[in-house]
DNA sequence: GTTTTTATAATGGACAGACCATTGATGCAT
DNA sequence: ATGCATCAATGGTCTGTCCATTATAAAAAC
């Protein structure tokens, strides 16, 4: 806790920096370190508590944390901290809230769409390149297809195949959507024949945010998409690995340098911008 | 805005799902859909508002977002929703948060940070095994030592030797956490070889984890960990890949090993655990 | 005139107390 | 048994208040 724990006197104890009676000043001199300026705001300490329960594995998945009125009355903190803590371990996909009696807070087993959100705003806010995004993608595939090639079982090579049917009689409608989807559920099928979930959520991350700007960049269709995707199925059925491999790169390269150019056209179109300071509209 | 925007109607606005005049009345018989029972929560709305503005380029790195109080006002909503809004975002790295007069909420570039922070999670509540780690970094590192080798700098290398050294000299004192820090260091030094920010993510967040893990199983220390650095960096700096690309993932395969050993041994020891229905101490 | 000090206002951080909506359980009536 | 009404637990939200921190402006000191 390292807090009051009095409960009852939950007053002025915001700021703790000063006006503070005996104990804390003899805490803080007690560390002659200057480092830490950063004053831990309350939500933070209590996300914390809930981490470290979580690696010990005193807090495991389908636990319950107490409800919030009580968590605030043990930690001696106001309800409105507790929310926020909560809040932040609910983003963090640690716990899951639920309403009503018999709810509250349990704890999941973490989200594995938080590596594609937080690697999506990371590009969204021009910290990752496209021409990195698309490198990393087409390197982290050549492993995929390795261990796919290795791993792959008779009902995931039959998904693949019928997705790869399924994608050659959709031009007709031409839906850039359902491209999208049909495209995407091609790789996660690929990567879950690698039976690494990390590589899973890695390929994952990356090739939804590629192809959702494939689908703004409006890239014409490909009109040898639906072979490609045949040949490369066919390799990683008959253990050709290094076909695959390079199937794969070519085309995740050929892709790239489309991308790539019209990054480059939409950029010299909009080189101007609203000032901002956004109040929302 | 999409909610009531009076900003003075503040009150009955929490459910909206019953007891509503006529205007959403209409609004939702134009969507004979069944699917969304899911009841968005203010704050959630608030927070996809803000990520809309981000992706289509409204809302910049830099920018700064009102007050609290006055976007509580504009979107019609108390401030403690606006706050939690705020919270979330902060937590997902996409904004910062400053005291004080001019101070506000900023619009950051993401954190990297968050990658592992959320493989973390999942690692510790069991959605992520040691095995499947272990495995994605021996492969990932195979990525960054290639690139590696093709695009390090006389710089970059002289820091790896820098690293080496420093660490041939650490045993003496023997010290886990200083070699946690040198050897995660060295590690970081590879992918910034790899002038690729999304595989530098990566790496650093398998890495970092996964040595944290080693110092928690207390693995004794490689006695020759020191001269397989030394050729792992004489390689790159000749560029020999392959020889390179080995030398890692022997290395890395050799640590695999033991780090499962080590979680064998200790799931048989403590087999049994508390109960749990944590209240947190 | 310049520097230092002191107020002031803006803004996030935290708290208290209240009300509503949802949900599961409990008991009553059919 | 089945269905319905009631109730209590719990998250979601609102309102209002106060505190701590910070930058700027005003005032005082030099």
């Amino acid at each position: 806790m390292s807090r009051k724990t009095t409960a009852t006197a939950a007053k002025s104890r915001t700021g703790k920096g000063a006006r503070q009676p005996a104990a804390d000043a003899a805490k803080e001199r007690s560390q002659p370190q200057f480092a830490p300026i950063r004053t831990k705001r309350v939500f933070e300490e209590i996300c914390e508590q809930v981490r470290r329960e979580m690696a010990t594995g005193s807090l495991r998945p389908g636990d319950k944390l107490p409800p919030e009125r009580e968590l605030a009355a043990k930690l001696g903190v106001s309800r409105a901290a507790v929310r926020e803590a909560l809040r932040s371990l609910e983003i963090a996909g640690v716990v899951g809230l639920q309403k009503g009696a018999r709810g509250g807070a349990f704890i999941l087993k973490g989200d594995p769409d938080l590596v594609t959100q937080s690697i999506r705003d990371m590009f969204h806010l021009g910290r990752i390149s496209l021409d990195n995004l698309t490198e990393a993608r087409t390197l982290v595939m050549q492993l995929a297809i390795q261990l796919a090639c290795e791993r792959i079982r008779p009902t995931t090579l039959a998904a693949l195949e019928r997705n790869v049917d399924q994608l050659s009689m959709l031009p007709a409608t031409g839906k850039a959507s359902e491209r999208f989807a049909t495209s995407a559920e091609f790789y996660r099928l690929i990567s879950q024949a690698t039976d690494n979930t990390v590589l899973q959520m890695i390929v994952e991350a990356l090739t939804e945010i590629v192809l959702q700007q494939v689908v703004q960049a409006n890239i014409e269709f490909f009109p040898n998409l639906v072979a490609h995707r045949r040949r490369l199925v066919e390799y990683i059925a008959s253990d050709r690995v290094e076909d695959a491999k390079r199937e794969m790169t070519e085309h995740l390269q050929r892709l790239r340098r489309h991308l790539m150019r019209a990054e480059r056209t939409a950029a010299e179109s909009k080189s101007t911008r609203t000032p901002a300071e956004a109040t929302s509209r």
